[in-house]
DNA sequence: ACCTGAACACCGTTCAAGT
DNA sequence: ACCTGAACACCGTTCAAGT
């Protein structure tokens, strides 16, 4: 009796062998299994092939994960429409901030590995178009995009990584330990400095950075 | 005949196997080579034993990282003694993401692995004082550590890969080369959003925390 | 030109077995 | 108890060779 050949009705339909069916997959993988399952080796398995193939259409690991973000970045949504240009902008800085959230390994690599796809693009008008509606200069609100999206980038890329809860923990420990003579500062502080609800801390952040984006003046370029 | 002993004559004295020891070495090689040579296998080789007998002093690989930075942090110094508060938290801050641009992979793990060894609870206990110094009520300053250490980590962390460069620039194409009927405010804003000497941007956002975390009041706390 | 098997040069972590 | 050899279960990337 000859071997039964392996079934292959897993995956409906295989996408073909090029950048956008890589990176279909790459984000079917990373909702199924999380990032540290994304892997070449993993992805040209799936793609019934081996791993030198992929290398034809992405340049290495670092990029495929940025290609993965901006594919994520088009599921958030446009800016809200109601409110304040500060409670809209706010919006529009907590879904991205939520969406990295989910997939924190990822927020981690979108650290290193700048995504420059068209959905950061419009993320970045966004951002720029609310500030400018808030009246702040242009150059203050240029920079200032940096630093906001860096803070929610950050602030998810944290979570990466099983040990983060435990840090916290560690770091709490160690601040409420702490003799008062030798960290006065500390001692008196300890009750506030990991106090309040998450979405109060993020919002709180986000509100304190567009309150100094906008009252900090860009220096004049010097040539 | 038989054959000769390897000789041992490159370290002059193997560091014992404690927590020390491996720490120490740890940064050695992380000086000399960088942090993707501090592995697990390369410091039990370094230290004559297998990489199992680690795991009795370190958890795992991002708990070494972890003390590795706590270890560097020792290196900073104090706070600047001349200037106003204003002047030396923002020079604290540039020392401290300076030494992290030494090492930005070290930055990026910091970023996950939370560092609280003695020299980073002086440090927030510096960064505490500074920002008392200068009026700052103690729950904003409380909440507002986390966004200052936070923006010198990840500044630090943007710089790990060797693909940041690229990056940068495949950005600023992007960004320079965008239609200003679909995205009007980058279009604007192009000459100003990657504009600017690096130093210039890292002082105006230190600066431009510190003013918001000022000027920002941290909600009432519900119960 | 496009594609890929096989190899190169590694990883972190666990665990059974030794002392 | 403390320590560790060897194994498990993987990685990313390159390159010579095939079609």
């Amino acid at each position: 009796m000859p071997a039964t050949p392996r079934s292959r009705r897993e995956r409906p339909a295989k996408p073909a062998l090029t950048r956008e069916g890589i990176v279909a997959v790459a984000v079917e993988i990373l909702r199924a299994e999380g990032l540290p399952k994304v892997t070449m080796r993993r992805l040209a398995q799936e793609l019934d092939t081996g791993p030198a193939s992929l290398y034809v259409y992405v340049r290495n690991t670092a990029e495929l994960h940025a290609a993965v973000l901006d594919e994520l970045l088009g599921s958030i949504g446009p800016a809200p429409a109601a409110g304040g240009w500060r409670e809209r902008l706010e919006g529009v800085l907590v879904a991205y901030t939520r969406m990295l959230l989910e997939y924190p390994s990822l927020a981690r690599s979108a650290l290193t590995a700048w995504p420059s796809g068209p959905h950061y693009l419009d993320l970045i008008e966004t951002l720029l178009g609310l500030l400018d509606e808030g009246g702040v200069p242009r150059e203050r609100a240029a920079w200032g995009v940096d630093l906001l999206l860096q803070r929610a980038t950050a602030t998810a890329a944290e979570h990466a990584g099983e040990a983060s809860r435990e840090d916290w923990d560690t770091l709490g420990q160690a601040l409420s330990q702490v003799s008062d003579r030798t960290h006065p500062h500390i001692a008196a502080a300890s009750g506030v400095l990991l106090s309040g609800a998450p979405e109060a801390r993020v919002s709180w952040a986000f509100q304190a950075l567009i309150n100094g984006i906008e009252r900090t003046a860009v220096p004049e370029p010097r040539d």
